[in-house]
DNA sequence: CATATACGTAAGCCATGACTTACGGAACGA
DNA sequence: TCGTTCCGTAAGTCATGGCTTACGTATATG
């Protein structure tokens, strides 16, 4: 729910990988797995991290469970260095004029 | 330099919080790892990885060095999730609309 | 009911890395 | 030069976690 807990779920190559993978339209699984280099299962429990940290939703079809990414988790992300940004360009910009040289 | 080292970076939540410490305003190595829970060299780690992915700036006053974020790579990672959220969402609604039920 | 598909979970292995203490070097002041 | 401050690096410890294989469970199909 938090951004700290996205950023941190966003860490590990393989995990962001999938994350981005699931930008392009909702996914199974096996479907994901398919084209990567990990196992499925590790996907599997790549997802349960995504899923905690609230970044994907999971769906039910049939057997199968199609994973998406969550756009307000998304957007989130997005807000938090956006204002990130301002602070830390106004504290750029102070830097530069009164500094204290 | 490129976006997913730097959130790779910011993965781990204490050296998350020296970044944070500092978008308020440049700062020394020694009084970053005054208000923290771990040592000054666990900091000086972090700073350096934190430098490695072209986070922060380095520049050296007499024989203290001083820390600051670049904001260009602030910007570098608001951009990529403003493009992330763009593609997220034109995903999800193409999602809603045609689908394939 | 039997089988196949699609998936999550358990258990275990092993590399990564976050942290510590100890040390060495560079910049200032007396 | 001597001592102090400020810092990076080396070496070592220890937990975390990413990955694997093996197994158990729910959903369709015959």
């Amino acid at each position: 729910m938090t951004y700290g807990t996205m950023i941190e779920a966003l860490g590990p190559p393989t995990r962001r990988a999938i994350f981005e993978k699931l930008a392009a339209g909702p996914s199974s699984v096996g479907a994901l797995a398919k084209g990567m280099p990990v196992s499925r299962p590790a996907v599997s429990q790549h997802l349960k991290a995504l899923k905690d940290a609230g970044l994907v939703v999971e769906a039910r079809r049939g057997a199968a469970r199609i994973y998406s990414v969550d756009p307000k988790s998304v957007a989130a992300l997005r807000d938090y260095f956006d204002r990130f940004w301002d602070v830390a360009l106004d504290a750029y910009r102070r830097s530069l004029e009164g500094g204290d040289a």
